[in-house]
DNA sequence: CATCAACCCTGAGAGC
DNA sequence: TGCTCTCAGGGTTGAT
């Protein structure tokens, strides 16, 4: 599921549910979920810890704990976080079991579920080892047309992959970047460093516009896997191949850039300059 | 530095 | 029904 606006709504919804809980048992049902450290040390260093607080870099979640302790948690495909009361339920699926205690003692427990077991989870005290190479966040300051476009200018990439590369920015993915690249009028295929200063500023902003709407939304549910995320009745290309282009008419196409499907208009988003 | 294929996995849907 | 094939919101690694 997970691009920015999903893995956004995922740690808002956690949140309240999680501050000032305290971990006192870690059931892995995969052990490959564990990125860092080795299974028992994770159960070891988890246990105890005492939740501080729960925000987002690029597609982690990342779960503050006490002890200068940091949980992150990448959902990449499939995965998915949630926070249930009383004793602890597996569900099928079920990766990874945080048993959770309140003040007053009421139990409750994190479960991190994951079809694919593609999602990994670090316990680290260094978290900006793993989140430090990334690029910059889409909606943080640093993100400003002028940085864009001369970013692009730097690099001679086919846009759709550039903007999936989460060291040149962080948080886009497949879905959000063919909305985004079909907003600003840019074909998946134009170079970056074609790019003109005014194209730029129109792709900053389709960026940012996709990105809060999948937000305001509560992110997309696609597939067999409901999430609750109303975003996916407001997709322009994605998905939509053979149907009409809301802006011109013309039918959606779908190609192959980079082992992932690019959704694209072809009269909207020509590749040859006009 | 950039591109590409293989790989990590499960399950749904299409076609036969 | 059941089989085979393709595809899926992500990312790493090693070869070229």
């Amino acid at each position: 599921m997970p691009e920015l606006p999903e893995v956004e709504t995922v740690a808002r919804r956690i949140e309240p549910h999680l501050v000032g809980r305290t971990i006192v048992s870690a059931d892995i049902r995969w052990a490959r979920t564990i990125a860092m450290p080795a299974p028992k040390k994770f159960q070891e260093q988890i246990n105890g810890r005492r939740v501080l607080g729960v925000s987002r870099r690029a597609k982690y979640v990342v779960i503050r704990l006490d002890h200068r302790c940091n949980l992150l948690v990448h959902l990449r495909m499939s995965g998915d976080l949630n926070v249930k009361k009383g004793k602890i339920i597996a569900e099928k699926h079920d990766r990874l079991l945080l048993t959770l205690r309140g003040k007053r003692g009421e139990e409750s427990f994190l479960a991190f579920n994951d079809v694919r077991k593609f999602g990994r989870v670090w316990l680290t005290d260094q978290p900006e080892k793993i989140l430090g190479k990334l690029g910059p966040e889409p909606l943080g300051a640093d993100f400003t047309p002028q940085w864009l476009y001369e970013n692009l200018q730097k690099k001679k990439r086919a846009l759709k992959p550039l903007l999936l590369d989460q060291h040149f920015l962080a948080g886009v993915g497949n879905i959000y970047a063919d909305e985004a690249l079909h907003i600003a009028k840019l074909h998946p295929l134009r170079l970056s460093n074609s790019v003109t200063r005014k194209e730029a500023a129109a792709l900053h902003r389709a960026v940012q516009t996709v990105l809060i709407g999948g937000i305001r939304n509560s992110g997309s549910s696609i597939d067999w896997m409901y999430r609750g995320g109303e975003h996916q009745k407001y997709f322009r290309v994605y998905g939509r191949e053979g149907k009409p282009c809301p802006r011109c008419g013309d039918l959606i196409q779908k190609i192959r850039v980079a082992q992932r499907g690019a959704h694209f208009c072809p009269t909207c988003q020509p590749l040859e300059r006009k």
